[in-house]
DNA sequence: ATACCGCACTCCTCAGACAAGTAGACTAGT
DNA sequence: ACTAGTCTACTTGTCTGAGGAGTGCGGTAT
């Protein structure tokens, strides 16, 4: 991973080193590690190389210094890149779980709905109706349509996960609709509508059903 | 968000300022920065000091620097942390989330699982119902019973985001079940049996429901 | 036009010194 | 015996100065 052009510098090695024993079990999760003039001593380096070797693990977040007190463990793992899983995963996987979100998304958006969201759904719907032939636009509307509803639901969790599943699809999406355009947008326009109707309505079992029929469309389309 | 317990050292502030001119676009992706010494002097503080802030956030991922050439920036953004984003979220948020996941993949596990995966729940289930004292076990084996049927919905990104989930409910869930025991064990496993059958009948709806049921109840327990 | 070389600039590493903060041991007072 | 305050050893934080090593540019000779 890390590019082989230029070589470790002492610092990223120590970094590694620490990395690997910290996974090892070394020390436990919150346990502290010995000073930096012992570490720095044990891997035969200097004292501000040691340091910049603890610099570069607490910006990911596995090591936290106080001064007085010491280093400590924060974490026993880097946590996994995201979108690494996403690249990974097929777009029907993808597709699926942002099934699963908007889905349960538009339930809550029903109930929870605020006067001011219900506007501002109505707006990117509106917006999204423009027909533009560019197929960039087409997307980018259409996604944004769905994030008010997300929005509308009040959930950070959901949002945050529907933001990083969005550009995994989005190339996908584009690609698709320049092979083979919409043929029937009014249809497509009336599906949405239906779904901002519904949660209008506050009907949540209504408006998580058409959420999901919507993407489980797309996916077909996709897959 | 961090800690406000112990100010920043002057290396962390100065990576703040830095992080914050890169987002501000004041050097574009792949450009240059200047030097460290220059850098120091802007800022005001000791060359060392900002070579641990160029470190702080090398280590998350933003910048990368070469000997002889310079610090360049690699990424305009930090990809924010997972764990952050489900710390800043409230027990109950994460629970939606959760029941969105969990829920479809019931469904999906009822029309996709095979026997192997069949046998997997089941022995998990019974694991469950040891009704050993400790809190800490049962939640565990609840937890594994949980995954077992993520495993069979067969969609890696429902299993990553379960995994990225429970760590956070975990702490939760151990908390109120010391402070209120489970008043009728057989109850609770017969709610897990149930959606056993379901799936085992590859009734998608019924899995669904029985797991969105199952969750509902938590998140009231919880929040 | 090309190949080579030198040089300025950059990051990399170390050592030493002192400041600032912490946590535990110690002590005095109740 | 307990509490509050002080003291002290140890830790991280910061700065300075020095030299080593790699890169890229421009000049020069071929």
């Amino acid at each position: 991973m890390p590019p082989l052009v230029h070589r470790h510098p002492l610092a990223a090695q120590a970094a590694e080193v620490l990395l690997t024993r910290i996974r090892a079990g070394e020390w436990a999760l919150g346990h502290k590690l010995p000073g930096e003039t012992t570490l720095a001593a044990q891997l035969g380096v200097g004292r501000s190389t040691m340091r910049e070797a603890i610099r570069e693990l607490a910006g990911k977040g596995v090591l936290d210094s106080r001064q007085g007190a010491g280093v400590f463990v924060t974490a026993l793992d880097v946590a996994e890149d995201w979108d690494a899983v996403l690249r990974r995963a097929t777009v029907g996987a993808v597709i699926e779980a942002r099934i699963a979100i908007e889905a349960e998304a538009a339930a809550l958006a029903a109930l929870r709905r605020t006067p001011t969201d219900l506007r501002a759904i109505r707006r990117a719907l509106a917006a999204r109706a423009l027909g533009d032939p560019d197929v960039e636009f087409l997307v980018d509307t259409d996604t944004a349509f769905h994030r008010t509803v997300l929005v509308a639901a009040h959930n950070d969790v959901l949002i945050e996960l529907f933001d990083s599943f969005v550009p995994r699809v989005h190339r996908a999406m584009t690609d698709m609709l320049r092979a083979r355009p919409i043929t029937a947008p009014e249809e497509d326009q009336a599906a949405h509508l239906a779904l901002v109707d519904a949660i209008a309505d506050k009907d949540a079992s209504a408006s998580a059903e058409l959420s999901r029929a919507h993407l489980t469309a797309l996916k077909e389309a996709l897959s």
